[in-house]
DNA sequence: CATGAATGAGACTTCATTCAT
DNA sequence: GATGAATGAAGTCTCATTCAT
């Protein structure tokens, strides 16, 4: 059972606790990570980390989360500037990039999680079903202008090139093999463009 | 350091261990299985494990091993029957997801474990590093016949195409989603023709 | 140390402590209990407990001492009210059997935490060894008069037979042990004049 | 999930842990014991202790156990060798008084935990009720022989009189109260027999 | 008087691995 | 080869109590 701070200084111990929290566990990974390691991080003594958190799936859980909310709010915020839907595709794509780059580390780790803790399993789908449903309402938007193939199936298009760009960040960010961002938004946006058969 | 085993006993308590292993770590993950576990389920007493193998780590490694080795295998014996460019792309990707949907459960575990053993993570990585060279090598092909878009870079096209039906094939078998087999295969085989520009 | 509070509020205060502990108490056992619990079960910080009370144990001794005190003190009007020997004898079991009953609950935790607690186990035993006092001093009456068995010791008498009616009411109301309140009136009265040889 | 031990070896240690736990219970009581220190005193690894037992609470149990079934059955030996109905009485007194005696410091820590563990305490009164039914069924016979008083409801009387004796034996042997063991057994043994009416 | 954040001692428990038989 | 007893490092978590505000 844990207390809700009720105090500013509370807030900013369970903030640095948080920060602490992400630090430790792109450094170690979840499992090497330790309930000490991230209190003394915080400048806290191991017990207050009791006050703020049930355990450290709670503590990773609300990281987790808070990153995954992040990400899907600045993804909106991608969308609205786009134009043309080629241009839309390729800002998508670019902003997926950037953003799984900038948060490679802490993304590995989630991705670690979600193999063995439930609750961090269904964020990160959610991400993926998000991202998944507003790309079939594109593509099925296209189709009903006659500017995509029509025999793509849109549900299993959209998770299927979601799927892409996510495992193709995964690889360069993750698994440290080389590609060259713009090449890497270029031809993540050919090969998607081409597979719904687009027309410019 | 273990021993080989030397008599025809000693093989069979290492096959039964292996076997054992499998389905251990299929029904509890990596983390969960323990030794004790995997001795009893295989009838040997918990000392005798370490005659066969130094750790759990160990024997995790050996059984995935011998999984991707059977997978790329069966790869190879799928590809010498096709004949025209989009039936091989086509039998390639049914090859792929009947595969992943017979070793669904280990496959599991082994994404699991590729995120916090490096042993095990090079042994996945080297399989759709496999595949994608295969793919590579095939598209290559096709634009020098002239039958693919110039446009596409190879070595992105073949990682983001293989990296498309790797994660379709999690989602499908791990992730729980409800898709139809054929029509999987036709929309995979669908957009990964469109996307190199596949000209029939 | 702790202060003697010399405000209405701070009397008030103590006095919620004092009952949200008996509750607490009650509900969860002795060593159950926290400090927490009780202060929020007070409406009252966790911290201005220690302003009461040094500590569990200090606040538990007082709601014993306070229950043993009430006991104690509603055995003697009891007493007063009586009339023949029997009757006293009935009377002083009834009462005991019915506070007993009231108190139930607290004394099940008294009787716990008086194998651990020094101070509890003291001041437990001191209800026992005045009421043993008061028999004994019934009995010697009785014996004196002629009214009795004279091979009977007092001492012994007394603790045996006070015993009795106290391990039975808690046979009666902790253990669980199914009795009718008559009955068990009667029958420890009949027990009891019979042993020590009452002549009515 | 603890071992049975298979071995001679894994017997003698196993015997060893309940050894030091009796000693170490009798010393410190239960809640101070700690594994460590009946581990240390057994000649064991800390660790060792979990291969035979859960936790704490089940060697103890298993101790307590033990002592009952002593009891329980010492009490039949000593009830073959009776004669006369006051005999019987005295004798079943003297036994239990001198039993409780010999194991009075596992007694205290009984009593104790019987008041928090559930499983101890239906092993405790389990006794009680063992006894209780012997006595019983003897006061029955005795009614029917016309040699104790009608009036006596051989259910109540049979846990007063049991209650009587266990309460009496713990503030002799745990409480610290001085009595004499031969005028505890003479006096407990006339109040039984004038109480129940017996006619010699 | 009241608050609640912070502390840290202290114990439990798990399980991979070793080793004597 | 096989057994299973023994080890002990390692880390989690609880909660009474203190103290600055």
């Amino acid at each position: 059972m844990v207390a809700q701070p009720r105090s500013a200084k509370g807030l900013r111990t369970r903030a640095r606790l948080v920060e602490a929290g992400k630090a430790v566990f792109e450094r170690d990974g979840f499992l090497q990570a330790r309930i000490t390691d991230i209190a003394s991080e915080a400048q806290v003594s191991h017990g207050s980390f009791y006050h703020y958190f049930d355990s450290k799936e709670a503590l990773f859980r609300e990281i987790a989360e808070e990153l995954e909310v992040r990400l899907v709010s600045m993804d909106d915020i991608a969308h609205e500037s786009s134009t043309s839907p080629l241009d839309r595709i390729r800002q998508a794509n670019r902003t997926y990039l950037e953003q799984y780059r900038r948060e490679a580390k802490l993304m590995r780790v989630i991705e670690e999680v979600s193999r063995y803790d439930e609750d961090v399993r269904v964020v990160r789908a959610a991400r993926d079903a998000d991202l998944a449903a507003r790309l079939e309402s594109s593509v099925k938007k296209l189709q009903a202008q006659g500017l995509a193939d029509e025999r793509v199936e849109t549900r299993y298009a959209a998770n299927a090139l979601g799927g892409m760009v996510a495992k193709f960040a995964e690889m360069m960010f993750i698994g440290g093999m080389t590609f060259d961002m713009d090449t890497a938004v270029d031809q993540l946006t050919l090969l998607w463009a081409n597979a719904i058969g687009l027309k410019s």
